[in-house]
DNA sequence: TATGAATGAGTGTTCATTCAT
DNA sequence: TATGAATGAACACTCATTCAT
């Protein structure tokens, strides 16, 4: 690739996460191209179907968020790398949510792709939550690699499937209880 | 307003819902009409503008929320009450995620309907809350208020400020943390 | 039909014929829907692809020939009735050439409507040329709808097929030759 | 002209021309350039303009027309040489056909050019026909040079006008008439 | 009054043409 | 000089909104 196609490429990923964050995944292919500053020709020479562009974008996200997984485990303690981890897994489903009805379309076109990376968050999160339950930092009891059936849900779907929430949501609710004496 | 009209305008406000949650908040009002079993023609004559029916859907919402947050006072122990208002604050901005752009725009235009509503949500919150918290099931910490100001967010918003998730994020995840022994 | 919607159906299919016969089967939605005097959203709502005028175009030619292949049995003597049909023929083919592409686009979603179509011509030039032939003013080595595929491929093909061509042009070009004595 | 120029003009040339034949006169340049093996920058050295080569294709198919006129003079009897050249009309009038409205735009902004190549056609036609009328094979009420203002609009008008049909078909529909004896 | 046809601005996408590599 | 990346005008098509029936 050219250097400056390479240097058009990743300009266009990040113009068009703004883009989708700001107004929805429904943005036009024009403000994603106005806001890297680069002709809609030039855009759809790098993504030739919208699509594209959107699965561009969600595969960067999925990246990031293993690369922090890695980064959590190399440079924190269990607890805090787990909270960093998920701190991140919430940005990124939520980030998704911009444009899942977007991204259903693309996983219903290439199923694969949606096991690839799904199977990609299982391992980071498998990595970070399995350290910390074997540091004796996380409740045994929660499957790591299920956490993303929790999490990814409730942030992106619009309405909680009630099988879900009732795993969930207690978990979540529980930070708020007083509770007795603990530390 | 005649019967016939009140039915047909109720049956859009649920049609409309219906539609939004299926196909995002961009979805056609032709698709509503549609739903609704109704020419597009009679939607236009009770919502005159595509605003006017996503601001009725939203409304609506609010009002579903703040007759749960009564219930709950009526029917419920103070956190059993909590934990079902939640739930339903939940699903409430779940449900607003789908047509916020829509919703800023609305918004925009007329911000005294935004400050009106969130009063709305605020004193059923207060309601719920407060009273939890003189029973002392909810930590006193937390401004019951300003609950909604940290769930809102999170469930809205495609990328979660920092101020705002060092606040709320730790609350969530200590439903994760393993404690020593309480009950 | 609405009348209004009927009145505006037969506007844009001859507005479309002109304009395809004019610039070719490539014009554009925009000239058409100009031509006829109406808005594209009207063009789209009569004709939900590009493809399905054409086709409207296409058929209406059809139905001419059709029409006029009774016209020349009702009305003229065997032979002039054969000269009348092949040259409202040619003309129909001749039309057809026009968009010949976009044509081949439709038959290959729907095959049955290139069958249906080619069986209402090939009954046409039957009766019409079968008729001839029982009244001895067409050669009875011809046979009769098989005339179609001889001046059809002619007509619209942009290259003449061998095979067709040695049946077929020296019978043309016979009108050329000068004959010792006849009548 | 250098040797390698050459041989990418030549090679252009014959891409665009079957390129032209599958797609239409509105193919587009990339595809051209992919047919003949060489970038788009290379195809717009050699036609800085989509016209320049559309008409480069048009001139080549009247050159090759011309030279099979001047063949068959040389190697045929007058009655099979006219039958050799018009059979050669007809594959170039067919081919300009792909391209017709592209080729008007040409002569629209270089009216000389149209003139031009008119007289080469009509030259060759006089050529052929003019000496099969000496030898007594085509009938002499037929001006030799008039034949292509009768088979050209033929081949490549969507409309046969009246005026032209009234001279022409009956010639052509001539040879599907049975005949008394002859020979 | 309810219906659904008509309108036209807006969006995705293509492609002739220019220009950096 | 050849390549292919960048540009943007043009076209198919959608949909909010208006208006004839």
């Amino acid at each position: 690739m050219r250097a400056d196609a390479r240097r058009n490429y990743d300009k266009l990923v990040g113009a068009a996460r703004e883009v989708f964050a700001a107004e929805g995944g429904g943005a036009s292919m024009e403000a994603v191209a106005r806001k890297a500053g680069v002709g809609v020709g030039t855009l759809y020479r790098h993504f030739p179907r919208r699509i594209d562009l959107v699965q561009a974008v969600y595969e960067d996200d999925v990246e990031e968020l293993v690369e922090t997984a890695d980064r959590a485990v190399a440079e924190l303690e269990p607890w805090p790398a787990v909270v960093a981890f998920l701190e991140a897994f919430v940005r990124y489903a939520r980030t998704k949510r911009t444009f899942l009805n977007e991204l259903r379309e693309a996983f219903d076109k290439d199923p694969a792709l949606k096991l690839r990376l799904r199977e990609r968050i299982d391992e980071a999160t498998e990595l970070v939550v399995g350290r910390a339950q074997r540091a004796g930092a996380v409740r045994p009891d929660v499957e790591g690699a299920d956490l993303t059936q929790l999490l990814g849900p409730m942030c992106t779907s619009p309405t909680l499937t009630d099988e879900q929430s009732v795993r969930l949501l207690p978990m979540i609710l529980d930070g708020l209880r007083t509770r007795g004496d603990v530390g």
